[in-house]
DNA sequence: CAGATATGACAAC
DNA sequence: TTGTCCTATCTGG
């Protein structure tokens, strides 16, 4: 369920979990053994997430780093951990708590020098205090491209999936399809606000909600419909179901292979 | 039980 | 633009 929101926790959750720790490292899996060998041992300073990337800073001078990719997926409990099934990646593990890693796009040790690089070609992450929405506008405003794929690229805005793209720009009443160019600087302010509300909200809830109150379906007389990914949404995965504003049926596109959804009277 | 699907990001063409 | 990778879960038969 990785979107950034979802990284941010798990960063919270493992320095929760094993922080100031010496952790030990398995790759069941054999895929990351060499790398799970290197860094056992070694004591956690510190995680942190970057847009959808996690990292683990160990005191050996390594950082430890996953990104979940679509399928990825992390557990952890108290220990005893209960025997390795699957295709386990990554096991980390204390004298309390043991962490599991499936199916990441990436899991990899890095020094200073290729965090650094890492980093920078990671966009504005609205979850962070020290994001300067200001680049990210600068970023957009002369690209031709549409807006569902420019919020998507983890270059100009890191952190923000298809699900609160898909949202957002039904909150601003924006066609997936228009350009950057079109975007208006009060356009951009009101994109980049929801992003930070939403998905703040988002890591301390765990899951994404975006429908306003008064635009509740149960308000509407219908029964409250929570999609699979755990939170109640305007348009994401809702294509041919009406609008919760105006019953128009929700549209379904695709945007460099990606599903896009909208609605064709409030989005234009 | 096979097949489709998924909130992502690449490389190769 | 297409193909590829990673894994679990949901769907329909």
């Amino acid at each position: 369920m990785p979107e950034g929101h979802t990284v941010h926790r798990l960063a919270a959750r493992h320095h929760e979990l094993l922080g100031g720790d010496v952790v030990n490292a398995a790759s069941p899996q054999g895929r990351f053994s060499a790398g799970a060998a290197r860094m056992s041992g070694s004591k956690l300073v510190s995680a942190e997430a970057y847009g959808k990337h996690l990292l683990h800073h160990y005191d050996l001078g390594l950082t430890l780093h996953v990104h979940l990719g679509l399928y990825g997926k992390f557990s952890d409990g108290t220990v005893p951990a209960p025997p390795p099934i699957g295709e386990l990646r990554l096991r980390l593990f204390n004298d309390r708590h043991w962490i599991d890693l499936r199916g990441p796009s990436a899991c990899e040790l890095l020094d200073a020098s290729q965090v650094q690089a890492l980093l920078d070609r990671l966009g504005v992450d609205p979850l962070r205090a020290d994001a300067d929405p200001k680049l990210a506008y600068a970023r957009l405003r002369h690209r031709a491209a549409p807006l569902g794929a420019l919020l998507l690229d983890q270059s100009i805005i890191a952190g923000a999936g298809l699900i609160f793209v898909m949202e957002v720009l039904y909150r601003a009443g924006l066609h997936p399809s228009t350009p950057g160019t079109a975007l208006t600087p009060k356009g951009w302010k009101r994109i980049w606000g929801d992003l930070v509300s939403l998905m703040a909200q988002a890591v301390l809830s765990g899951r994404i909600d975006t429908v306003r109150p008064k635009h509740m379906p149960d308000a509407m007389g219908r029964p409250p419909r929570v999609d699979r990914h755990g939170g109640e949404v305007y348009v994401y995965r809702r294509a041919g179901q009406p609008c919760l504003v105006c019953r128009t049926p929700i549209a379904r596109g695709e945007l460099n292979g990606r599903n896009t959804y909208w609605c064709p009277a409030c989005q234009s």
